[in-house]
DNA sequence: CCATTTTTCTAACAAGAATTAGATTATAGC
DNA sequence: GCTATAATCTAATTCTTGTTAGAAAAATGG
């Protein structure tokens, strides 16, 4: 049986079972192999080998296939979350509304292309995946969308941003741009960082000479 | 046996047969299936059924489901290609490098969301198809991206662009911005044009106010 | 109309991969 | 060490889907 029952029952911190491990290995493999070969190109048996298990053995953990993948878009996806709002939370209360975008920016992009593969696997998965599952991760999307779209409303309200761009197209614009580095970044090139100031740049202050 | 055998011989237009109408069909319908359902989970009994045929009949036109997908995914990237080709060399000679960046946005989104489910095809398959395809498609894609190069240089040797951001990062971050929009476009909103207007706006011009 | 060719369908086959049940091994508490 | 439970494996099963061969239908040209 579990020992640190405290734990447990009070819900806080990871169960010391080795399952609770396990599950962790199962979940980064996974999103490695969906993020890698798509969703139908990811196969069970590859995502087992790659930590050295078989692929019966990932029923003990999941219920299914689809299981398995919607547990890594939802991870994903919180992961984003919760990286973005930690870091506008560290932003002290005078930084301007610009300096937040950036830094929001700067933390979307390094969480995809550095971070986490299963942040980037939930931006990759999200329409290849069965659409009940889409449904109900889109729904997480739209929560995490909705902080860019404060961020952006506050900005306008500032008067720090032209007024007459539709912000909905700007918002998804900007995450077309960080997104899409996904498919292209290289970890012998530019660095995210670096690709996050030129990107940050080109949205904010744009490309044209002033 | 096919008549019109001046134009067959010598290559132009198209031949008068069936099937070269039904080749286009399946086409058309193949690559909206692979763009919504992805590589893996679009079913030739899916794409067969959608213009009213039964999956076997297919293979009297491809010899392969990869066959198939290797065709949308090279008719998408000559229709892009020819595209911005024609839209380039619409413009006068003395047409600025700024605005020439505007109508290339302005083409490449109006191919991707409103004249070709190929081209919004070969863009979102491009990393789900089997490492052979992808290599051969992708050497169109850099033909493709050549152009846009080629822009963005002239623009910044003409003094139109700031110097201080990387070219192929700002090339992959624009290019991103538009193809993202595949993704979330709904033909109720913004129109294409709008979109595009939207989006040049913020690359060239910033969104600060200045 | 007939003969030939083109095009499509039917029905079975084959291969790959998810899933499952039961056997087997590891682990933790006593 | 022993026992119960947790965790993994083995091997068979099922399901899905691409593929194929041969029959049928449609079109074409005379």
């Amino acid at each position: 049986m579990a020992s640190s029952s405290v734990d447990t029952v009070l819900g806080i911190g990871p169960t010391d079972r080795k399952a609770e491990l396990t599950r962790e290995r199962i979940l980064d493999a996974a999103a490695r192999a969906f993020r890698d070969r798509g969703y139908a190109g990811a196969r069970l048996a590859d995502i087992a080998a790659s930590i050295g298990m078989k692929a019966g053995s990932l029923y003990y953990h999941f219920d299914s296939r689809e299981a398995l993948v919607e547990a890594v878009m939802v991870r994903g996806l919180g992961r984003a979350h919760a990286a973005l709002e930690r870091r506008l939370a560290a932003l002290t209360s005078d930084t301007p509304p610009l300096a937040r975008i950036e830094a929001a920016i700067e933390t979307h992009l390094t969480e995809v292309l550095h971070d986490s593969d299963s942040v980037s696997a939930s931006i990759k998965l999200i329409w290849q995946v069965p659409a009940d599952i889409r449904d109900r991760v889109l729904a997480g999307h739209r929560a995490y969308g909705a902080i860019w779209t404060r961020l952006l409303r506050e900005a306008r309200a500032a008067g720090a941003l032209r007024a007459d761009l539709d912000l909905s197209v700007t918002r998804m614009a900007i995450l077309g741009a960080l997104n899409w580095a996904v498919d292209w970044y290289k970890p012998g090139g530019a660095s995210p960082r670096r690709i996050a100031r030129d990107i940050a740049q080109m949205v904010l202050g744009g490309l044209a000479t002033r």
